[in-house]
DNA sequence: TTGAAAGCGCTACCAC
DNA sequence: GTGGTAGCGCTTTCAA
């Protein structure tokens, strides 16, 4: 083996001053002339020196120091927590990050699985993030959120559907979903309307205010509205399908489309007629909807861009003691096909 | 209103050097106390008195100053970029992110969508970073290696198919996937097998290997392997669908199992007789697989756990000397059901 | 048992 | 145009 470049490996990280020293000039003309420092004028020389010198030495700025300096970060930490949330909301996060980055921000997303709420606050505030966004795995208290301030996080958005005092949120209106599908399956005539309800752990975070919509689109209309717990298994599906009859529903809003393929499953081999007997309406609108038998009517879900997040994110940064906005994130729309 | 206890929020994070006034100590004494330092003994009133002070003031320590004045961090780096990967793939990455937390790291995700390797690898640098772990969605260079090592990453772990120099390699060996589905078919006597090979960006990654486990298992049976490239999409594979007989293929390994029910579907629509004309092999074993007629044959796949990965990640950092190490990641094991 | 002070890497103010 | 230098918040050595 020849000589392999790792010598360099063990050595200490280079720092402006070694770009300083390598290109002959002073710590401060390094820092102007990589930041590009506007209120200061550099002759073409020495700025060419120093790029050459720090590309030489493979100068990698230190954010800690650049940071602590600056006394700000522009860092946007993300919270996250393992909810296997699905392609929409894993979209929606990935226009967010792009978005944030164009807008000159450093996206972070902190593992926090597991953590209490006010501890997991601490842990963020060390980090001086400028902003936060929750995405409401973790819940956020007052208390987390007045850490967070103090610490130096101008903007602390919420996103979900509670409001917590002191931050700004983004309300995921997911009771809308809930009314879109309620409202067409009583169109259609249903009265006994069974919600699924998934008892996995984190989603009654979505199920909940769909159940609640559900029941506001049933209201005044002589429907009923069941929840029906379940897991998302194939014998828990059975069971259910099992002792359909005696339930007596003859709709179903089945949490979402993956739900909806597994009763709907259990349904017909348990004999019973989709739609004929008992409508399935599903959301998400994913094409295994399309691929069923009968094709799976869904409630659409369009999120709003997270560009526009990302935009309020800069605004609120901006200008932190601006009144706390309230949005709606989502619009649903309900897709009918064969199974309702 | 009434008066909000807003006031507290504009003011600036309290240092330790605010507690230490507090307390009526010093900041040395200060340090000691919350870090509980073992080399220096403090009187339990002034552990108390410091204690009091910093709850009171909601004191939070500045990790950027920590990490400058330490010279090194605890921070594992995640960089991640938008690919849809599956609940395999977030448990795993959940668990490891979970055992890391235990190890006393702190562990990050980085968004890095659509930066180029060696810029992805020295935004990473930035942050000073004990280790990264990459995924592979993000390519890392040679290069990109060596830059992580000189700002101080003991530990460069790739997650992937292919090696970096310099790095240690976590082999998700995805071959063995392709490799376990075709061996079944061709034990089943299929002679001509196709490869649905995804067209979304980001999945040959995966897919790629798996063609050539595939082709592995076919050499010298006399079996022919056939890439067939397909949108996640309902035309596409209703086209390849309608040209299935032209192609002459008995059988299909169609990469995982949600291309597999696109595909089953397209080819039953056409006519096709799954399996008596064309049997068809998935992978992952998702739920889905067990809802569809004919139940789906699949490759279930065994991810070694994130605490696996979490213990060498701790190993390297404490010996970032050592040899790199190759582990294979996977175990595949094909469950035969109805459709092959 | 506690305190004083140096210094991590960086930027920005001021002087030359 | 360029350099000297203070100081961000923290830990740790050395003295008291």
């Amino acid at each position: 083996m020849s000589q392999s470049p790792k010598q360099s490996a063990d050595r200490t990280a280079p720092t402006s001053a070694d770009v300083a020293r390598l290109a002959g000039v002073s710590r401060a003309t390094v820092s102007y002339v990589l930041n590009n420092t506007a209120t200061v004028r550099i002759s073409d020389g020495t700025r060419r020196k120093v790029r050459e010198a720090a590309e030489e030495l493979g100068y990698v700025p230190h954010a800690a120091a650049r940071s602590l300096r600056a006394g700000h970060t522009r860092m946007v930490l993300l919270p996250t927590a393992s909810v296997p949330v699905g392609p929409l909301y894993s979209a929606f996060f990935d226009e967010l990050q792009w978005a944030l980055r164009r807008l000159d921000y450093t996206v972070v997303q902190y593992g926090s699985l597991g953590m209490e709420a006010d501890e997991a606050a601490r842990a963020w505030a060390e980090l001086r993030p400028v902003a936060v966004v929750s995405s409401g795995e973790i819940a956020l208290t007052p208390q987390g959120v007045e850490v967070l301030k103090r610490s130096g996080a101008k903007a602390v958005i919420t996103l979900g559907a509670h409001r917590v005092e002191g931050a700004h949120a983004l309300v995921l209106n997911q009771s809308e979903i809930g009314r879109q599908a309620v409202a067409h399956l009583v169109r259609r005539g249903r009265r006994r309307i069974g919600v699924i309800m998934p008892e996995e752990r984190g989603l009654d975070f979505f199920s909940e205010p769909r159940l609640e919509g559900a029941r506001q689109a049933a209201a005044g209309t002589g429907a009923e509205i069941v929840p029906l717990p379940l897991r998302y298994e194939e014998e828990p599906a059975a069971a259910l399908a099992g002792r359909w009859r005696e339930l007596g529903l003859d709709a179903v809003f089945s949490y979402n489309d993956e739900y909806a393929m597994l009763l709907m499953r259990a349904l017909q081999d348990a004999g019973i007629d989709v739609p004929g007997e008992t409508s399935v309406v599903g959301a998400d609108d994913l094409l295994l909807g399309r691929l069923l038998r009968p094709r799976l009517s869904t409630v659409q879900i369009d999120m709003v861009i997270g560009r526009q997040l990302a935009e309020l994110v800069d605004r609120v940064v901006r200008d932190p003691d601006g009144t706390p906005e309230r949005h709606d994130l989502i619009a649903a729309r309900l897709i009918p096909r064969e199974s309702s």
